[in-house]
DNA sequence: CGCCACTATGTCACAACTGACATAGTGGCG
DNA sequence: CGCCACTATGTCAGTTGTGACATAGTGGCG
């Protein structure tokens, strides 16, 4: 019934009330590495979260059209949130267009490719620095049964993860070198 | 204009001749792990490349209402795959369930969660193998210009995917464990 | 000869998601 | 006092992707 989005949501509010636009600020910026949402989605989908009984909300005033809606979560959201964390996560295809490119990147030429993975690598390398930066304000993991065990854990998976990715980009880089070196030029025919 | 869809089409037709049902077979198999589609979604992709001039079709006798057609790359979509390979890929949102709910596990019991990692590393550590009986099938890496070096760099991405998560599971395995355990049960308060 | 699995193409309703547009209050800067 | 950035909610058209339904030829097994 209730969409991922939906408990994403509930999981971003079961941390404390918030508006929807505090929830779409969370989705860009900690929750972004795992999940995302535009505004407009998720005013909709609180919508049908309100229709469920899995949230309320009391209205504030506050800036625009229609002041401020403060959410939380009912007892009701709370327990098929905790119903939906235990159940086993269904297999969402991977989409990966870096892959994708990768795959068909025998069409083009090496030193494009080289050049387009040693951008990439930069970036994980960015991301890999400040979410190491991240886990080191937080010190040793909280324990299980504290909020912030969610976003130790889920930082953790972003290091592995940039850090697998930049391993990659190297290890494509070097292939790639190979590819553009004189001996391997001469092995195949050319201009002459 | 063409959608990514459109460019994984094109990235499997480059390989070769195929009809739709192929590429739904290939989308499946091999390139499943970093792009997957459904043969109704294929076909009408189909549709819009053929209208773009990217690829044309033969028609051949064969099962179907209506036969089956038989896809190749024109010299058009030959090079809009090539123009878009070295293109900087565009960031898509990662839509990881399982981080998901891990940033959502504090409301739940450690038992149960622990349980959900132990059955996902099984799951990985099924697939690492998996995909590294399939590289050791391949050996050496094939030369950058050769298709199979596509498939064997997508490959070594999958390995370095699969490694990271089981590292990832066996690390929340090893926290959960910490709080299962009878010194940190006795910290919190619990049924006589 | 009937049944099933596989090959093969297609439609359709629906859900999920995106990007642009629309509106409006607050607080700070020059 | 005007302008801008930020907070805040919402609509809407359009694209992408899913799951079910529909149709039909071939080859193998019992």
């Amino acid at each position: 019934m209730t969409s991922t989005l939906g408990f994403a949501i509930l999981a971003v509010l079961a941390r404390g009330e918030r508006t929807g636009y505090d929830i779409a600020t969370a989705m860009r910026r900690p929750i972004a590495f795992f999940w995302t949402a535009r505004h407009s989605q998720i005013h909709a989908e609180l919508q049908k979260l309100l229709a469920a009984g899995f949230v309320g909300y009391e209205a504030r005033q506050g800036p625009g059209p229609q002041g401020k809606k403060v959410y939380h979560v009912t007892a009701e959201g709370s327990l098929a949130l905790r119903e939906w964390v235990t159940e086993p996560p269904r297999e969402r295809p991977e989409r990966d267009e870096l892959v994708l490119k990768t795959y068909a990147s025998w069409v083009a030429g090496p030193a494009e490719i080289r050049q387009m993975f040693a951008d990439q690598l930069a970036a994980h390398e960015a991301r890999l620095a400040e979410y190491e930066r991240e886990g080191e304000l937080i010190g040793k993991p909280p324990g299980f049964g504290d909020p912030r065990f969610g976003n130790y854990a889920a930082l953790r998976c972003g290091i592995g993860y940039e850090r697998h990715r930049a391993e990659w980009c190297r290890w494509m880089i070097d292939q790639l070198s190979e590819s553009l070196n004189p001996s391997w030029e001469a092995a195949k025919p050319s201009e002459p």
